[in-house]
DNA sequence: CCCTGATTCGC
DNA sequence: GCGAATCAGG
């Protein structure tokens, strides 16, 4: 588009008016962006704006990700050995009973507690619980199975025979 | 979903 | 420099 100055006079007078960019765009047969663009770059005076921008100068040019919230890992699992199979995530894995016994019971809950450091490092084993995805990753009902796993596994027992497929019995599972 | 103005950024 | 895309509030 050519800014001559007949059109950028015009501009300036619609401007002062006090006419809406879209309208000024209309009389003038370009667009509102256009309008908001040029005035901006001839340093007309801003209009009132209906968004508040934060002016404090620490501002991202680009919005931060949404963060995903809810639990990201049941605890701090020793993955002992590298997992052959990772699950499906989105699919519901086979077999319902593991299912249905992995969703009544209550996922591990992280626990922070502030005021008491104290607890001594108990002899007390702690079972790393079972990583097995249950729900879809990134919704709030997203968590893990948290039964106890299985001994030097990221799985309990059923999902561990979901997990550890052996190399015959796979063929089987490819559509 | 319509309106608004402001800013960003590839061209 | 330009302006569409995008943002953000009403």
């Amino acid at each position: 588009m050519e800014w001559t100055d007949e059109i950028i006079a015009r501009l300036r007078q619609l401007w002062d008016e006090g006419l809406s960019t879209a309208e000024i765009g209309r009389r003038l047969n370009i667009s509102k962006n256009s309008v908001v663009g040029k005035a901006h770059r001839l340093d007309l005076p801003a209009r009132p704006s209906p968004i508040r921008r934060d002016i404090s100068g620490a501002r991202p040019s680009r919005p931060a990700p949404a963060r995903v919230t809810g639990p990201t890992l049941p605890s701090l699992a020793i993955a002992a050995e590298p997992v052959p199979v990772m699950p499906h995530v989105t699919a519901a894995p086979a077999g319902g009973a593991s299912t249905v016994a992995a969703v009544r019971t209550a996922p591990p809950r992280p626990t922070l507690v502030a005021s008491r450091p104290a607890a001594p490092p108990r002899a007390v084993a702690r079972v790393p619980a079972c990583c097995w995805p249950i729900g879809e990753p990134g919704t709030p009902s997203f968590r893990f199975c948290g039964d106890p796993a299985m001994n030097g596994k990221p799985y309990c027992q059923p999902h561990a025979e979901i997990a550890y497929v052996r190399v015959r019995d796979r063929r089987e599972d490819v559509a």
